[in-house]
DNA sequence: AGTACCACCTGACGGC
DNA sequence: TGCCGTCAGGTGGTAC
């Protein structure tokens, strides 16, 4: 599932279970997630210290850990976080697990082990090494623009390159596109300042939406394109949703009420 | 700097 | 019931 709102939900679940507790154990049943790192590496970084802190950078969560390392979290398609007594069987695809001195234990499981767990000293370096663009709820409008403009493929792609702004998947560049009435496939080079304003906008209330509802669909706004992610499906404009590969992904719009640019 | 295509993996779903 | 193709919210490499 994951993109930014998806992993801002895990950090903040992260955050209400797993902070400040001793780590006792950490088990890798699927030692391929691991990134640049080994199960034993990860023990030693980990077991007698603490997590204290979070934050994310895109689709990545980090965590601080009170010797002052930082374990990064990459979910893939598939990935997900459960907090659980016991921590073992709790889940059907455990990839990593904390266990802490209270008995729980924290899984990371990744169903499809496209997800990537690994270390790193410091998260600007991480984010460097990773060449990610600013945070798509961190960036002001300006750098926005700047970094979105005069490229040459598509918005989609655009606004999907984490280069250029880091968050943003199929979902949700999907949505945001479709609540700015710009088709998907529009030049992103013809953008003017006013379309990049309008997505700018929509990307901040999106974003900032799916979180506040927790990623629930259920409770996602009605006129949202997530409900009609089917070809042939109603838009309120009296247009009908359509389906089409854009940047390499199944891309959907309505071609009624978004003006292809 | 873009694109397309393939690869990495597993599981769900529809058609036959 | 089983087999098969297709699809799934991500990303990296490679060849144009």
């Amino acid at each position: 599932m994951p993109e930014l709102p998806d992993i801002e939900v895990f950090r903040r679940y992260f955050d209400s279970t797993s902070l400040n507790k001793t780590i006792v154990k950490t088990e890798v049943p699927e030692p391929s997630i691991l990134h640049d790192t080994t199960p034993q590496a990860l023990g030693r970084a980990v077991v007698g210290e603490k997590f204290t802190k979070s934050r994310r950078i895109g689709k990545h969560m980090l965590v601080h850990t009170d010797d002052g390392k930082w374990l990064t979290l990459h979910f893939g398609m598939t990935g997900f976080l459960k907090y659980i007594k016991g921590g073992g069987n709790g889940t059907d695809h455990p990839a990593v697990i904390f266990h802490f001195d209270n008995g729980y234990g924290l899984i990371y499981d990744c169903t499809r082990k496209l997800g990537e767990v690994g270390l790193t000293t410091d998260p600007e370096k991480f984010a460097d090494e990773k060449e990610l663009g600013p945070d798509a709820l961190d960036v002001d409008f300006d750098e926005f623009a700047e970094r979105l403009s005069g490229r040459r493929g598509s918005v989609k792609s655009a606004l999907m390159n984490q280069s250029a702004i880091a968050g943003i998947g199929n979902i949700y560049s999907d949505e945001i596109l479709y609540a700015t009435k710009i088709h998907p496939a529009s030049s992103a080079k013809r953008l003017d300042r006013e379309k990049l304003c309008r997505i700018y906008k929509s990307m901040d209330k999106i974003l900032k939406k799916a979180i506040e509802v927790r990623v629930d669909k259920g409770e996602m706004p009605d006129d949202w394109l997530i409900h009609r992610r089917k070809p042939g499906e109603k838009c309120p404009c009296g247009g009908e949703t359509e389906r089409a590969k854009i940047a390499g992904r199944s891309s959907y719009f309505c071609p009624e009420c978004q003006e292809k640019l």
